[in-house]
DNA sequence: ACATTGAATTTCGTATACGAAATTTCATAC
DNA sequence: GTATGAAATTTCGTATACGAAATTCAATGT
């Protein structure tokens, strides 16, 4: 038997909604959220909305002009390295704990991950791509029985999906990193630890390369 | 001239008094939030604590019931080891990086700081040393120009504040912690970074081996 | 034409109002 | 004395209202 759960409240529905929009960059940094307009269009009354927003106010997600209302805070180039700098450590530290704290049906859900992932790359799809990828490294985090590494990294992955949505608009480039996630998860379940927090490092190096790369092509500053 | 800084809405010191007080202990895990009496109390509508709490949840400070509002989410004791985990990998690596972008006042800020925690030692200031704790380790996250070390862990210190708070009833006990940190700033203004980040690492251990000392004597289950 | 200024408008922050859901209270039955 | 259930109360989520501050815009002077 299963616990009832309360169905959520437009606050909290709100603010995915616009997390998400921002994240996808449907909403430009820079841009104003104007409180009336989003309550209109997500009939709602402008409280929820209000609410919603000082949340992502007091997550960094928007910035206080001192003016009319907030805009979406905009992603400067450097946070690219920074995101990528921390994951370098992060990542492989969370394969390591991992390695000792593996769940029975580890293999089962690696599978399961990979093979979403892989039908994003086929389908070309950025959404799902992004969502493979963050629910990949999260199934890593969950296993390193650290909470704070999952806690930690649930808010960064907002900011880096906002980064990748920039850079990610060629999904088929992507096919070399779901060969990395398959050989790390392989790894980690032959119970290679090392070899797989190793590997996790070069992939995180290597996604950054790839990134930087794009980011030069696409906005030649 | 400095640019006009907006005084803070209602909203932004409510979220504040409230985490500061479920930091300090003041509200207990588990103790409810009743918006009706904290609005009364602080002396404003029910809005802005409304609104304050939904950021509360979103941070998971406090927790759904389900039922009549949100509960002080409890401090569960696996909490520490998770903390101190994550800690004795992210601070060495606040460190590296640091050593290679000091700023040019550095030496004049540690000192600072380390005067400041060595003094809330001397007066057995608990609230003070807590602070100028965050303050030193918080100078080392901005020393390494990371800022995603420094939002990463901005959050994770009102967790670390509150599991602190329980254990340092003998604030005596810190003075070793301000010989490390003065330690610390020394070798890092020396150039010796390595030795800085190894430092580092031991400061992270002794710590939460005399935090488990002192729960198992607070709380021995 | 362009700058200036002040009235009209927009839009936000916060207060108040209202309905719904949960809890408490209390009368009643066993 | 304990259980039951309906009425009263509490308290939350959300809508609406209102005042203040900023922006817009048009009228006026140069």
């Amino acid at each position: 038997m299963e616990s009832i759960t309360s169905p959520k409240s437009l606050v909290e529905q709100t603010y995915e909604i616009l997390l998400n929009a921002i994240c996808t960059g449907e909403l430009a940094p820079g841009e104003r959220l104007a409180q009336d307009q989003i309550a209109a269009q997500l009939n709602v009354s402008r409280q929820p909305v209000n609410s919603a927003i000082s949340i992502l106010k007091a997550n960094r997600f928007v910035e206080d002009t001192g003016r009319r209302g907030v805009i979406v805070a905009p992603v400067d180039n450097s946070l690219f390295q920074s995101i990528f700098e921390f994951r370098a450590v992060i990542e492989p530290f969370a394969v390591q704990l991992a390695g000792a704290r593996l769940p029975n049906d580890a293999r089962r859900e690696a599978e399961d991950v990979v093979r979403q992932g892989r039908q994003a790359v086929e389908t070309r799809d950025v959404r799902a791509l992004l969502q493979a990828d963050v629910e990949f490294h999260n199934m890593l985090y969950r296993w390193s029985g650290n909470p704070v590494i999952e806690n930690t990294m649930r808010g960064n992955w907002h900011h880096i999906r906002r980064s990748m949505a920039e850079v990610l608009r060629d999904p088929g480039a992507a096919a070399p990193v779901w060969d990395e996630h398959a050989a790390i998860a392989e790894m980690l379940l032959d119970g290679r630890t090392e070899d797989a927090a190793a590997l996790m490092k070069l992939h995180i190096t290597f996604a950054y390369e790839k990134i930087r790369a794009a980011m030069s092509n696409n906005a030649p500053d």
